[in-house]
DNA sequence: CTTGACTCTCTAGTTAACTAGAGAGTTTAT
DNA sequence: ATAAACTCTCTAGTTAACTAGAGAGTCAAG
């Protein structure tokens, strides 16, 4: 038995490092089905299904909601998907992505600035001891 | 009465779109104080509140929780605060944001990748009028 | 052949960030 | 002076994305 190239749920558990209750929450999303089961019941997985989940971790990380995902993990699954939605679809996360990498860059820059002058001040304190430890922070404003 | 400059949450909540039972949540997690109450209970905001939220806001759509978010205004109102902390605090969260922008633009390079591979094909269903609508689809690599 | 590790289903609890509604007092516009 | 609009508190419900646990069957190693 189990000559096959298959994977039950542990082994995508720990090759994932997502938990295995993850795991069968995501099947019920849709988001992850096992090939096949068998006679125990058992869920056997290919060998993609790792990096199905790699896909889904890091798209989340990046801010996609599961609902997201699966739209997309959807569309790639279609033998014959209607090709002008999934490419609105793909466009539209595509121009929400750029919209907040740009928000983001400023975002940044302005807490760096934050921080510049935070370093800056610091090095005054320290020159002329002041007793005020972080005198601007009382001064800064917001965003 | 109420000559003077503050606001109530109704007005808070007209200019920033965000509604007076979501100002009062934000208000128990110390996101957001109202400079006083008066003997009606009510409460009055400083004009500046508007900006609080909308960084609220702004901050949120980064990514950044509103306990992350609680902690940078909670250092920004503390009148002396561990420089240290602050600092450090703000740091992290910049490395934070440098590493999801490294991420979102790969992933968004991979998006459109994606994208690009389907356009081309569709061409090709077009001129060859072939009966598959995306037969890319289903060859599609995950990332 | 038994023990420990896995697996199953199903129900319920958790956290974050809200939203909704009841019941009551207050302000304002006419 | 009264109705509409606003405010208050408090309790409870909602959605997303999980996590935990009970109770039971299954598999693998010694």
């Amino acid at each position: 038995m189990s000559g096959e190239n298959l994977l039950k749920i542990g082994e995508i558990a720990k090759q994932t490092r997502v938990s295995v209750g993850t795991l069968r929450y995501y099947e019920t999303l849709n988001l992850l089905q096992p090939i096949q089961r068998r006679e125990n019941g058992y869920r056997y997985y290919e060998l993609d299904a790792v990096k199905v989940v790699q896909f889904i971790k890091k798209a989340q990380s990046l801010g996609f909601s599961l609902e997201e995902i699966r739209q997309i993990i959807e569309v790639r699954n279609y033998g014959k998907p209607p090709c002008e939605l999934v490419q609105n679809l793909l466009d539209k996360k595509i121009e929400e992505l750029t919209t907040q990498i740009k928000q983001m860059i400023s975002f940044k820059a302005e807490l760096e600035n934050y921080r510049e002058t935070w370093r800056i001040n610091n090095l005054n304190v320290t020159y002329k001891k002041t007793k005020e430890i972080c005198p601007l922070i009382a001064n800064l404003k917001l965003i």
